[in-house]
DNA sequence: ATGGTGGCGCGGCCA
């Protein structure tokens, strides 16, 4: 079984890799985040016509997460306990028993900000979410772009980056907090290559450079993290025409 | 060189 996040920077765009991508990376599970199109506007029956379920939760411009699958998704959940937000971030589903949460965590824009405060809010939320999740699911995958660069091994100039937004100490210190409830970073299981990122700003020609973060994440439950085999990040879709400034994230599991 | 590109949607915001 495969499970990948994507932040697609607008499915209307990116449609095609998606399907493109599909066709070969054999995901049984897939993350999108960043659609930017309301509900009415999703190309549902495309997905389907590829061969996946899909739930998704969308709004006009911005935001907007989508789950594709390959069984039903179960359950659905589109928005944070407690947390009125008309902002679109989270898709919860349970698909062949686990349960898959979707996000696409606030960018933050600049440390300090009013937008920086509504992302360290918006992860107090989701951590307590988290919480409540994690007592009734014991196969539990939290995949999607998180905005944060957990430690300074995902940045390719981490003195750059020193205290800056997506790199900043109250940012690392939610991310592990999310790793003390008992989840695991996959990608960090394995062996990986240094200087491998997910996402490469699309000014200064950041990916021709490899100038890239590592923000988009696959955290399992303690029974999901034993039954991970392999994660790796696909860089091929940042190299194709017109791409998403981040690459698909993957993980295969075996039947636990 | 202290910027740059890209999406949305048509001026400016967001990343």
């Amino acid at each position: 079984m495969k499970a990948a996040t994507w932040n697609v920077n607008s499915l209307r765009v990116r449609l095609p890799h998606v399907t493109q991508w599909l066709r070969t990376a054999q995901a049984n599970i897939l993350c999108l985040q960043e659609t930017k199109l309301v509900d009415d506007d999703f190309p549902a029956s495309v997905i389907e016509d590829a061969g996946y379920h899909v739930a998704f939760s969308g709004q006009k411009t911005y935001n907007g997460v989508a789950t594709l699958s390959t069984s039903p998704p179960r359950d659905i959940v589109t928005a944070l306990p407690g947390l009125d937000d008309p902002q679109r971030r989270v898709l919860a589903a349970t698909i062949d028993g686990v349960r898959v949460i979707n996000v696409y965590i606030p960018n933050g824009q600049e440390v300090g900000s009013e937008k920086y405060q509504y992302k360290l809010m918006w992860l107090e939320s989701l951590l307590a979410y988290l919480q409540l999740e994690l007592k009734s699911h014991t196969q539990l995958m939290l995949l999607g772009d998180f905005n944060i660069a957990p430690a300074d091994e995902d940045v390719h100039d981490p003195e750059q980056w020193r205290d800056k937004v997506l790199c900043s100490e109250p940012e690392r210190a939610m991310f592990q907090q999310m790793i003390g409830l008992g989840l695991g970073d996959v990608y960090r299981k394995f062996d990986q290559e240094p200087d491998t990122f997910s996402w490469w700003d699309y000014r200064a020609a950041g990916f021709r450079r490899n100038l890239g973060l590592r923000i988009d994440h696959i955290l399992c439950s303690q029974e999901s993290y034993a039954a991970c085999v392999e994660c790796v990040i696909d860089k091929a879709p940042r190299k194709w025409e017109r791409p998403s400034d981040h690459t698909p994230v993957v993980a295969e599991f075996v039947k636990p």
